[in-house]
DNA sequence: CGCTTATTGACACAGGCTCTCAATAGCCGT
DNA sequence: ACGGCTATTGAGAGCCTGTGTCAATAAGCG
C-alpha cells in the first residue's frame, strides 16, 4: 500500500517527459491550470488562477510556448494584441467551441472529414495534405436558453 | 470607349463601401497587397511591401483589424507575439496550407462536412452549431517535389 | 466645386513578451 | 538515498508590437 498519495503523472505531463523535458512543478500547475480551464486563456489568466505556488510570469509564457510547440496547446490571436492559449489533448480531435461564453468541448476523430474528401482535396489542389483542422462554432447547452 | 484605365472596385472593397467605409487609397492598396501575398501577412510585412504610396503603418493595423472585423481577413498568432493576417474572399471557403512555403489557397464549400456530421456534432455536444471552419495542411506542388 | 467628416500619418506611449542571470530543483548514476 | 550536472525557474530590465492622440488630408455627397 502506498504511504501517501502517489502524485500520478497525467498524460500530458509523461508526453513531456518523453520528449526529454524535466517535469518541474511549475509546469504542472501551468498544464493542470489550463486544462481544467477548458477554453482559451491568456497568460496573465493563468498566472494569476495559478495559487499553490508561486509560479513566475515569464515560466507561464515559456511553458504555454512548449505546450504550443510539442501539440498539447493550441495559440490563438486575441483582439488587443494578447495571445491566447487554449489546451489539446494528445489524441487527435476536434472542437466545439461556444460563441457565447467561451467554453470548448473536444469531439473525436469519429466526425473527422471522411477520408475521400481528404483526397478529394488533393485532387483538386494538388496538394499533399498532412493533416487538418475542424472546430464547430455554436452555443453550448448553457447558453441556449437566455438571450 | 474609358479614356483612362477605370479602376475596378473588386468585390471586397465594395463590401467596405456597402457597410459605410470610405474607399480610400490606403486601404485599397494595403488589401491588395494582403490579397495577392496569398499568406499569412504581419503588419510589418505588408507595411515594407507597399511600394505605390507611402502608406503609415498605423494605418496598416488599422485597416487589418477592420478587415478581420468584417470577414475579409482572418487574423492568426505568430510565434514571437506578432500577429499574421491573410486575405479570406467573403464567400464561405476553407483552406489549404502549404506547411513548407506557407501558400494559401481556398477552396469553396462544395468540401464543407456535410449537414448530417454537423447535426451528430450537435447531437453528440448538446450545442447549437451555427458555423464552422476546416482547413487542410500538406504540401503545394511546388515544394513536393525537392526535400 | 465646396462642405462635412471619416481617415490618415507621425509620434508618443502602453503593455505584452523576451532576455539575462544567479538561484533552484529535476534527473541520473552510483 | 546521496551528490553532481544542468535544465529550469523567478525577478526585473528592456524590447517591440500595437494603440491613442491630433492636426492635416481627402472621400463622398449635394
Ligand atoms: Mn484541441
Ligand atoms: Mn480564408
Ligand atoms: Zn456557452
Ligand atoms: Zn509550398
Amino acid at each position: 500500500m502506498p504511504r501517501t498519495a502517489t502524485i500520478t503523472p497525467t498524460e500530458e505531463d509523461a508526453r513531456l517527459q518523453a520528449l526529454g523535458y524535466r517535469l518541474t512543478a511549475p509546469r504542472r500547475a501551468i498544464i493542470a491550470t489550463l486544462r481544467e480551464a477548458g477554453r482559451f486563456c491568456t497568460a496573465t489568466q493563468l498566472h494569476e488562477r495559478i495559487t499553490a505556488r508561486d509560479v513566475g510570469l515569464a515560466s507561464v509564457y515559456r511553458t504555454l510556448e512548449l505546450l504550443a510547440e510539442v501539440g498539447l496547446a493550441e495559440r490563438r490571436a486575441e483582439v488587443g494584441g494578447e495571445a491566447s492559449f487554449l489546451y489539446c489533448s494528445p489524441r487527435h480531435h476536434h472542437h466545439v467551441i461556444c460563441t457565447d461564453c467561451g467554453t470548448v468541448r473536444e469531439i473525436d476523430a469519429a466526425f473527422c472529414p471522411d477520408e475521400a474528401v481528404t483526397r478529394a482535396v488533393e485532387a483538386a489542389t494538388d496538394f499533399q495534405i498532412a493533416r487538418h483542422t475542424m472546430d464547430f462554432h455554436g452555443l453550448c447547452a448553457d447558453c441556449q436558453g437566455g438571450g
